[in-house]
DNA sequence: ACCTAAACCTGGGCGC
DNA sequence: TGCGCCCAGGTTTAGG
């Protein structure tokens, strides 16, 4: 799903190549996924694009920004007028539009950005820019995240989100409130590396196994930008290009295969109303 | 404040 | 072939 590494591969793409683009028009074809005026971004041009977890910001020069979370099937694709580089990809995307594609930015020099999302759980919201610095704060989705790894999530913030906590530990570190950026694939995979259940409280966890957590968890997110994502459901960059996590994965998705550590076969429960795969022989 | 579970949504996989 | 059912999960919302 896209989490923290397949979010960050997007922002990447649209920084190399949304930036110095003008935008020309905006085509809005499902009305419920776009919220606030399009009128605000006509003839602005792109300064930058942010990410604040798994959300993404474009911001403009001229005050305003497109705010943007592509939930579990969101896909923001890049097309250029000439190459037409998203034809690389045509197994995974095809032809765009497509009856998924939900909005067009059309921008100068006949680049397209769009944006398809088959489940429409996705959104996009025009909205100031606010203060360069931290100025979306006050915005709705980004304002109650919690620090994130491989940015400002320290091992003593760590130990003081997580170590009073009574649900399971998988649930905690899924709760974008507590930690952002790791969902249900990166949550797996570090539990597994670590080598802990994930049905563990999170309060019962020793210091030493908080250290390992901690340490997994930068761990997994580093090897899933490595791969530039893992493609599950719909996540493809924004040249329309699969990722390579989901081939090395750990546990997720593994369920019935033999753990790479001990051979045992991996389990899949509900946990948290999420599917959650551990090795019960590893895993304490 | 903490924790759980349903809702949002649709394609894909399965059983029949 | 195709119908009906269930599942997938990031976030929000409701409720215990």
């Amino acid at each position: 799903m896209p989490e923290l590494p397949e979010v960050e591969t997007i922002r990447l793409g649209l920084q190399k190549y949304l930036v110095g683009h003008r935008i020309e028009k905006v085509e809005v074809r499902l009305s419920k996924i776009v919220t606030g005026d399009t009128k605000h971004v006509i003839g602005a041009k792109v300064k930058g694009v942010r990410r604040f977890g798994k959300g993404l910001v474009i911001d403009l020069d001229n005050g305003y920004s497109i705010a943007a979370h592509i939930k579990l099937t969101g896909q923001f694709i890049y097309q250029d007028a000439k190459t037409q580089r998203v034809k690389a990809s045509k197994e995974k995307v095809g032809t765009l539009p497509n009856k998924f594609t939900h909005v067009i930015f059309h921008l100068d020099k006949g680049g397209v950005l769009h944006y398809n999302d088959v489940r429409q759980f996705g959104w996009i919201r025009i909205i100031e820019s606010g203060p360069p610095a931290g100025g979306l704060k006050d915005q709705s989705f980004f304002k109650d995240l919690g620090p994130e790894p491989l940015k400002d999530l320290t091992f003593s913030k760590f130990v003081k989100i997580v170590s009073p906590l009574n649900a399971p530990i998988k649930a905690v570190l899924m709760d974008q409130k507590k930690i952002s950026g790791v969902g249900n694939i990166y949550a797996n995979d570090a539990l597994f590396l670590a080598r802990i259940d994930p049905r563990r409280k999170a309060k019962s966890l020793s210091h030493k196994e908080l250290q390992k957590l901690n340490g997994a968890i930068v761990e997994v997110l580093k090897r899933g930008l490595q791969y530039g994502g893992a493609t599950e459901l719909n996540y493809v960059n924004v040249l329309g290009q699969e990722g390579g996590y989901q081939k090395h994965f750990l546990v997720y998705g593994r369920e019935g295969e033999k753990c790479h550590n001990c051979g045992a076969i991996i389990k899949k429960i509900k946990l948290a109303g999420r599917g959650t795969y551990f090795c019960s022989n590893c895993q304490k």
